[in-house]
Parts: structure tokens; sequence; C-alpha cells
DNA sequence: CGTACCATGACGCGGCGTCAGCGTCC
DNA sequence: CGGACGCTGACGCCGCGTCATGGTAC
């Protein structure tokens, strides 16, 4: 037993019983968080049952994402709990929140990697990442459709079951491997597997939209898709090279 | 237009169409993550396009949450896709997922907090923080009562709906707040209003779970809990002050 | 007298932001 | 020549971990 009086504690005794660490405690006193009620004639600091009552004030503000700094300037008044902290709640709430769902997004993301992992498929860094990219791009890309289109198409293209996500990752990714293995093996972008892929494309884009309806809208909105691409921010899932090459067999196809 | 020839950019071009800063930029050079594919005599950075597709998948990569140097070595293999990326995987999930699960539990705990503040009651930071560390301990705690008592009684405290948290939250906050004044008013813990609020704590402790199985444990395990109470991490939602007032109560209770 | 504790001070991390002081492009 | 751009180098942030070096309690 380290204990020296009652109800006073040494550093490390105060440590031990908190879970915090020494540094930890010694930090919160150089930012005037916690400063032990006493000291000892040598310097040391001798922590007693109110400073554990500020501790777990700090502790409990920390625990709703209060950064050190906030939870000084709240403590600090000491006497009753300033009229901003309710507002700020809202504020927390609403920062919590967001890193929450980006959190959400990113687990998904990894699950649905996963799930093409144990489907046995071999991939390279650029077809995960241009997975990942369309998943990480997914929710500003439904808001662009809807901006640009319609709202029930941004629905059809994106409210999709879990199945049918994991079975739509499934069909991107052969016909992605496809594309990148024909450009790899520089086979002409006029040849028919060309074509043929491009079709398959076209027909897995158009599974869950209506055709006509975007066509349509497409040639509409044309020069306005056009401005946003002098940007990488909205990346395309091919890379240069891929997308010359599908133009070209774009090309070769409208010639027949 | 700044661009220098066909398919290079300097470096506030490359940021800007990229979305990052040219300090990030800079600063990706420095740790070999990002070396831009030319330098023009007065050492310029010159970026191209196969600079955009390392970026892509460090962003990719970034995005499901591994840090800058996890991102450098997976990548710096370049050729095929490392085996140890897929076991990495699902230790990014789990990690991921553990975050995600203590801002759930964070925000969770403001919602309670702001129901509180909603309805009314002038919160102190002693009651605030007495609140919250309940809530930051209730998984723990749950798992205690499991071990000490049985998966019933931990089942029959804490799965509860949100309408029942809710309700408990005010009715623990009344309790609370009626405990602090006797005990600041400095009434006598023998006094008839000390003993009706500790018969309402018994009641309320009791509402949800057998008060005679409750009993016979908590007399079988005693020696064990005691064991137990030497550090502050298990943190009582009483002060000492307050803690000792109520056990006077209790022996007073007693003695009749 | 040892040794387990205490003190201060300094640097390190991760992912950049932000300045200062200078050279370069056009 | 001016003004926008580029370069390097250095320090700041947050919440501590981790030494190093030396004093103190028992």
């Amino acid at each position: 037993m380290k204990k020296m009086n009652d109800e006073t504690y040494t550093i490390s005794e105060f440590a031990r019983r908190t879970g915090l660490t020494v540094r930890t405690l010694r930090f919160y006193e150089e930012m005037e968080l916690l400063v032990p009620n006493k000291y000892n004639q040598a310097g040391y600091r001798l922590y007693g049952m109110d400073d554990l009552t500020t501790l777990q004030h700090i502790q409990t503000l920390k625990f709703i994402g209060y950064s050190l700094q906030e939870i000084q300037q709240l403590l600090k008044a000491e006497a009753p709990v300033p009229k901003s902290f309710e507002s700020s709640l809202s504020l927390q709430h609403r920062l919590l929140t967001e890193k929450r769902i980006e959190l959400e997004r990113a687990i998904e993301a990894i699950e649905r990697v996963q799930h093409l992992v144990k489907q046995g498929y071999k991939l390279d860094w650029s077809m995960i990442s241009s997975f990942l990219l369309s998943i990480k791009h997914e929710e500003e890309h439904k808001a662009w459709i809807k901006e640009h289109f319609s709202e029930e198409m941004a629905a059809q293209m994106y409210d999709l079951t879990k199945e049918e996500w994991l079975q739509l990752d499934k069909e991107w990714m052969k016909l992605l491997s496809k594309i990148k293995a024909l450009v790899q093996q520089k086979v002409s972008p006029e040849s028919k597997e060309a074509k043929a892929v491009l079709t398959e494309i076209m027909e897995l884009a158009f599974k869950y939209v209506d055709e006509e309806e975007f066509s349509k809208q497409l040639l509409e909105q044309q020069d306005s898709i056009l401005k946003n691409m002098d940007d990488f921010r909205f990346p395309n899932v091919f890379t240069k090279e891929e997308e010359a090459f599908l133009k070209e067999t774009v090309k070769a196809i409208e010639e027949e």
C-alpha cells in the first residue's frame, strides 16, 4: 500500500487506480486541465478525491468526443454548466455522426472487396482501386445523377439490396479484368473481342436503368458533363489508355 | 491553362485537379509514396498520368483506413498485390468496426444527454459526469454482472428498449439531483427525507431485476466484489461524500 | 545502501497546415 | 519588371509514449 494518508495518492498510485498513465496525468497538469490539489516539500504531486472528481468530468467529456482544449474551456468556469454546452452537444453529435458514416462506408467497401477476394478473382491494384473509387464516390455520383438526370434514375442505379450490389460487383469485376487484359495484350480496339466486351458493358450499365431515357438525357446534358471533366476529382474507373481503347471500339461499332 | 504540354502538370495544377493540396503532394514525395515522374531543369515537379494512377491507388487504400506507411509498404512491391493484403483486410475490418462501435456509443450517450436537457433538468458537471460514466461503462458493467451473477440478470438490467432507457435516465437523474441536494444542504442521513430517497433508489434498482435472486447472489459474491474496489476504474456514480451519506442512511434503516 | 519511486526536459509520431526566405516562369 | 508560381526548411498541431538525467522516499 502506497497510500500516504487517507485520501491522498502519489501520481503512480493515482494513475494505477484511474487506469491512466503517469505521463498523461503530468500532461493534463501542463495543460492546466487537472492540477493536483497538493504537493509535498520535494514537489511530488499528491492527488486527492477532488482531483478524482475533476478527472471523471474530463473522461466523460472526452468520451463524447471533446478535445482536451474544449474540455478545459468547458470546465474552467467550473461552477455552472455553460449554456453554450447544450448547443455544442448538437455540434458534437453532427461531427461524430459524419465520422460514423465515413466509417460505415469504409467498412462496407472492405466487405465488398473481401467478397470479391473470396470468389477467387486475382486482383491487381488498378482493379482494386477502380472498384474502391467507385464505392467511395457512390454518394457523390448518385447526387450528380440526381442533379443532371433525375431522382428516379439515381434511385434505379443506387438503391440496390446487398445481394444486388455483390452481384453487380462480380460482373463489373469480370468486365474490368477482360478490358485490362485486352489492352495489355494490345488487341485491336476494332476486334470482335473488344466489341463483345463493350456490348457487355452496355448491357450491365442498362440492367438497372432505362436505356432510352438515359440516352435522351445524356444528349441534353453533354455540355455540363464535359465542363466537369478537366479535373480528376471524379476519377474515371479506366486509365487514359483504356479509355482511348474503348473510344476506338465505340467508333468502330458506330461505323458498322 | 497551365498545362505545359499534353499530360504533364505542374504541382498546383495537379493539386487543383486531384483536390489535394500542394503541401500534401510534396509530403507524399518526401514519404516516397508518390514521386513525380519528371522534373524540369529548375527542379519543378512535373506530374503525369502515371502519377495520377498511383495517387488513385493511394487514395483508395486511405479510404479503407490504411496509414500512409502501410500504403507505402503495400504499393512499393508495385507489381502484384501481396498476399498479405487479404489478411490485412480482415484486420482493417476489425479495427474500423471497433472504432465504429465506440462512435455509436458516444453518439447514443450524447442523444441521451440531449434528451435530459430537453426535459429541462438543470444539470451540473457532476450529474452529467455520473450519467455519462454509467453509459460509458454499461458494456463492462453488463459483462461484470454476467460473470458475477448470471446472464439472465445482465439481460434483465441492460437489454432495454430505447424508451425504457430514456425513462430510466429520467428517473435516475431525479434521484441523483435529490441526493446531491440533500448532501449539499447537510440534511442528516437519518432524516426521513434521506430514507425516502434511499427507498426510491432501491425501487428503481429492483424495477428491472428480481430482488431475492440479486440479494442471494450478492452475499455469495461479496469477497470478489470488494477486491475490485481499490481502484477507481469502476467509477462510482456517487462522490465519496455522497457514498458515506448513503451508507449512514442504510445503517439507520437497518437499525429500525 | 539499494531500489523503487519522483521530477523536469526533450524528442517522436501522423498527416499534414502554415509560415519564411528565396528562386523561376512568362 | 511585376506577379504568380515554384523550391526548401522549419515549426505547429494533438494526445500522449518514450527516453535521458538526476533527485527523493523508505
